[in-house]
DNA sequence: ATATAGTTTCAATAATTATTGAAAATTCAA
DNA sequence: TTGAATTTTCAATAATTATTGAAACTATAT
């Protein structure tokens, strides 16, 4: 397989790929271009390449700049933008994880503290149900966050040495 | 809180969490709807409760029962089918991690094997961050999977216990 | 200051995805 | 069998989400 063909695959399955997991299209092959580009990337190259319109591209770029995945460089002597991914995966991972963390998972809990002081009986089995479930969630979420927590701050070489005497 | 008012919320956020993760509302709020339940439900009961079509509850059960979440009970004298979902949240998790491991964590891993025969010499930079870039994401996604893979099996109290002692 | 290159915004539109509901198929009891 | 109850399918429609492109804005060079 050639190049280009290659690089076109991969592209165009990371990006179906992230939209299995909330993450739009456009977005996650802007990201995957990036990772894969040995240079910082305009634009206007970006647009070129995956033929997508100028806001398209600037909306994404801004989204994966907050997400933490991507920054701008400023080339010396340059007038445009240029912009990097990470290619350090497990910064990628690690980064991901903080974020979806900070997003999603610590809400969720707030609003599960909240649930189980609802009013009620315990003795009512519907009400029985609904502490039991929210307070099994809440646990195991709460087991989720530390243990994300401790891999943000992990590095590769120590979690993946870790995980395979763990598992082994 | 009243009961109602908390059951709302919790399915309410059930399908808003699921559309984060690539998960259609209405397939997250039956499941939802079906943990907090104490006694095992009828299409016409989600129907009724979540406000949706015969269909839409129809193919989302369907849909729930195929990730292994949700299944059928047979009550005895009832013509009706029932259903019920699963309420060991760990049971969840793991049959959560083995569908997507199994539907897009392989799939990917399959393809990354296939990209990084890229024909090219490794000397021209472009390919060389392409094969490095897909190598590194391989590695690090045949770690995940196999501790995946260890997860599945392990029971809720050895994965917490490990991970207290390892992370504390 | 003005012109030009470059970036951002956002209303309009397109594309995708979810939902409905009625018809078809299936199941089961009489 | 027949027919009522129940489940399933799927074309049509609605709702949601993504994308465009042109105008507004900003930064920089002259």
């Amino acid at each position: 397989m050639k190049l280009i063909e290659a690089r076109q695959q991969f592209i165009s399955s990371w990006g179906a790929f992230g939209t299995h997991w909330g993450i739009n299209r456009t977005m996650a092959q802007i990201h995957a271009l990036l990772l894969i580009s040995a240079d910082p990337l305009t634009q206007d190259d970006m647009m070129e390449q995956l033929n997508i319109s100028r806001g398209n591209t600037n909306m994404n770029i801004r989204e994966l700049i907050n997400w933490g995945l991507v920054e701008r460089v400023l080339l010396p002597g340059e007038r445009k933008e240029y912009f990097t991914a990470e290619k350090d995966i497990w910064k990628v991972v690690k980064q991901i994880i903080k974020e979806r963390k900070k997003r999603e998972l610590e809400p969720m809990l707030q609003l599960l503290d909240k649930l189980e002081e609802v009013e009620g009986d315990k003795r009512d089995k519907q009400v029985k149900t609904f502490v039991d479930t929210v307070r099994s969630i809440k646990k195991l979420g709460r087991h989720a966050d530390k243990t994300l927590d401790k891999m943000i701050r992990a590095e590769e070489s120590w979690f993946i040495g870790t995980m395979i005497k763990l598992f082994k």
